[in-house]
Parts: C-alpha cells; structure tokens; sequence
DNA sequence: TCAAAAGTGTTTCCTATACACCCATGA
DNA sequence: TCATGGGTGTATAGGAAACACTTTTGA
C-alpha cells in the first residue's frame, strides 16, 4: 500500500512550469512551447509544460514526515520540460511566482514559473502530456485577447503568466543579448536582425543594429565560407557576461 | 485535539520572506530590517522577517486534506513583516524564489522573497521575533563578505538573499524612481540626491541629478515655505509610472 | 564676515541615428 | 543585366555630462 504524507500543518503543492521560447527560421515567427493536457484538470487544453516538485520524504509509522529532501525549482522546470516535451534548453529564468487563491482548481498550488530560450527543435509529447507542439507567439496572445471576459484561453491562469513571460522577454533582450541563444549553430546578422525586429515588434537599420550588436562583444566572425558574413555565439563571453550584473548598458530603446 | 493534514504526495513548506530597506535621514545610512530569531532553528542569530503561508485547510475523519484556500505570496510577505515588526509599506516587489535543498534544516522549505521600501519609521519587536532593528546595509554586507568560508552570518540562506535585493534595489533605483519612497513627506532635492548616493556609490553633479529626476515628473513642488525647494511624492503619478512598463529609459546608467 | 549649501543656464562632447555607395550573387 | 541582399563609412542631431556665478543662511 502507498503511504501517505503527514503534517502538523497544511501545506502547499507547489509547481514549476517553463514557457518556453524558439524561433522558427521557416516560417520567421517566434514560437511558445504548448503541451496539451492529457489529465484534468483542463484536459484537451492547452497549458505550459511544468509540474509538481519532487520532494524525496520519508515518514513513520503514523505517516509522519521525518526527513525530506527536495530538487531545486529550476531542476523541477528542467525535469517537467524534459518528460513532457523532450526539450533540454540551455537558458533558463525565473520569471516569478503565482500563487492567486483558487488559481488551480484542484487545490492550493503555487507555480513557480521560469521562462527559457531555445534552440529551434523538434519536440513530441513525452510522458504526461498528449502532446507538446510549437506555436506562434502572437497567435497565442491573440487568441488569449480575444477571449470573453472570464474565460480563459489557456489552462489554469497561464493566459497571465505567457503575457508575462512575452513582456520579459522583450524587456531583457533590449538589456542582454538573450535574443541570440534563439538561433542556430551560426547564423548571418540579417537573421538576427530579423528575430529582434519581430520581438520587437519595429524596424531596425542594418548597420546600426549590426553595430548595437557586436558591441556586446559575443559574437566570433566565421571565416565566411559562403557570400555572407556568418557569426557564431561564444558561450563563454556569453556566461561572463550574464554573471557579471551588465544590464545597465541598454542596446535598444 | 488539534488535527493533523495527510497528502498522498509529498509537499513542500512555503514561506514569504521581506527584505526592507529604509533610510536613516539622521545617520544618512540606508538600512535593512531584521528581527532576531526567538526559536530554534538559528536561534538568537539575525534573520529577515517573514513566515509560513497561511493555508485554511478541512479534513476528513483521516487527516485527509479535502478543501484549502491560500492567501497570496505577497499578502503573506506583509502579514508577516507586520506581525513581526510592525512595518507597514506600499512598495514591495517579488525578488525571486529560493529552493536550494537544505536550506532549511527543518526540511523542505521553499521561500518567496520580496524587497519593500519603507519610510522612516521606527519599529519594534512583534509577536514571533524577539527584536526587529533596523541596521545598515553596509555594515552587514561587510559582516557578511568578513565571515569565513561554510559560515553565514544571517539565519539560513538570508546572506546570499540580503545581497541579491541590495543589487535589485541598486538596478531598479537606475530605471525606476523608487527610491523616493525612501523619503519623508516632503524633502529636498539634496536629500534625494545623497540617497541615490549612497546606494550607487558614487556621486552626481547637482544640476543634472535635478534635471534626471525631475524629468520622471512624480514629484510636486511645495510652494517653498522655508529657503529650499522642497518637493512631494506624487503617489497618482508614481504608481501610474510603475504600472505602464516604462522601465525602457534609464535614469542613471 | 565668511563658509557652505542651493538656486539657475549654457557649452561641449559623445553617442545614437540617419543616410549613400559599392559589390556580389542569382534570376 | 538587372534586381536584391549585404558589406562598409560618414555626417548630423540630440542628449548627457561638465561647468560658473549668484544668493541665502547659519556659524
């Protein structure tokens, strides 16, 4: 028989959830990671991959928890996103936390969300889900707009948290080059350009958004093979410059 | 007999925590809030005020938890701060969350963490906290780099958090006019000036640091009853300012 | 009476932006 | 060969920082 968890006081459930950012080359829009429920509550809607923390106990003969252990919230995002979506991303951010009274119906669950940046992959539906898909960012957020009032588009309150992590996005971008994580192995300035003026949602000039850029100093000029000029991201002045707390130069206004 | 909450899974314990900052017109010292711990664990050492998530919970005749309702994280943070040391506030801003295992040897406890700017005030110890004092950032920021190595100086991990707020509050006072609410009622434009001081570690020329300031428009000019300008928090303008997301123009870079 | 703080405007320099020309490639 | 995309440098305008003089008050 499984045992239960017992507590001198009530607890939360608490969860980690990602929303999940990539950019699709094919078709130039920024894509959200969506996983259809396969549970409920919200089954057959569309919710942010995430999941409950995992929280290692033991308990005595009454029940009683005696020892626990637990993951950080970021591994827990980390875990979530990898069971039900397969994605392992390399940028990862805590966006912040919800805890609105009744936001899930099943009970008192707080979300920690984070929002990460990925590479544009292929992801099926892993585990839990029935399915996790890629879809356009504006879409989404249209689609959550033109909901009547009271109705929500996505699971849970994640219609909030998706306009949220959208808003972030483009705050830090224009702070960090977080956009460049978005593209492949190496990519041509146009491409960036192009990312960022979606994001963005406004035109940029070519050579002073080339400029804005490689002032940030983490960009290696391939030896270009081809007609164009390729860059390639070097991770390590990437990481330095992320530790270090240089937000304070803006690259765009 | 008081009753116990029984959950099939294991759950986490969840708490609010505040770091606040005020400043001390007499010393012209920015201060932090702590309160001594009046029980085990850390019994006795400095820790930031805060506590657990009130959750109202039914059960079953086994313990089992049928029906709960939470207040938010935020609620919690100010319900605490309150309780504990009796400040009030009308600023405060979720800084992140705090999951790393072990971090509380009383098991898993998970902590939401918001910074607040307070007036002024005096406060005094409250219900749980033997003593809450205000003491200067910089001195326990020296305390805390002065202590050897696997040794903390503030309960749990409330060193490391001290320092993540103190560098928020330093990045956020660049883009928003927060550091107003540091203030009194009315105040002068020096006293402004040598908060920001403080805070960046470095110093203004008078006349730009007006023109900075002034072009935020949040603050009324009194009409000036003694010989210097005084001015007023404009609390309309301010909290109008903070909704629109305008953090897109950098006060002091 | 003198020192220190505070009120007021202007100049200078730097950086962001706007802009034009040339070259290479593919249709 | 022509159109399109991409590479490069410069000129200009606007904003940030440097700066000087006068007045008031308290020691």
């Amino acid at each position: 028989m499984k045992s239960n968890y017992t507590y001198r006081y009530p607890r939360p459930s608490l969860t980690a959830d990602t929303v999940a950012f990539a950019y699709d080359q094919k078709d130039g829009m920024l894509k959200v990671l969506l996983v259809e429920r396969g549970n409920e509550p919200f089954r057959g809607k569309m919710a942010l991959p995430g999941g409950f923390l995992e929280i290692k106990a033991k308990v005595d003969a009454d029940g009683f928890v005696t020892e626990e252990k637990n993951e950080t919230l970021e591994a827990c995002a980390r875990r979530e996103l990898k069971e039900e979506t397969g994605l392992e991303v390399n940028f990862m951010k805590e966006l912040g936390t919800f805890s609105t009274p009744g936001r899930d119906p099943r009970g008192c669950t707080i979300s920690s969300v984070f929002y990460a940046i990925s590479r544009p992959v292929n992801v099926q539906g892993g585990d839990d889900a029935a399915a996790a898909h890629w879809f356009p960012v504006r879409e989404i957020l249209k689609a959550i707009e033109s909901m009547p009032n009271g109705f929500s588009f996505l699971a849970f309150d994640h219609d909030e948290i998706i306009k949220r992590a959208f808003n972030q996005l483009r705050v830090d971008i224009c702070f960090e080059p977080v956009g460049l994580l978005l593209l492949g192995e190496t990519f041509t300035m146009t491409q960036i350009q192009n990312i960022y003026q979606d994001i963005l949602g406004r035109e940029f000039d070519r050579r002073n958004f080339a400029r804005k850029v490689l002032i940030a100093d983490v960009l290696d000029r391939l030896p270009h093979t081809g007609r164009n000029i390729r860059y390639k991201l070097n991770l390590e002045k990437f990481m330095a410059l992320q530790e270090s707390d240089h937000r304070l130069r803006l690259l765009f206004a």
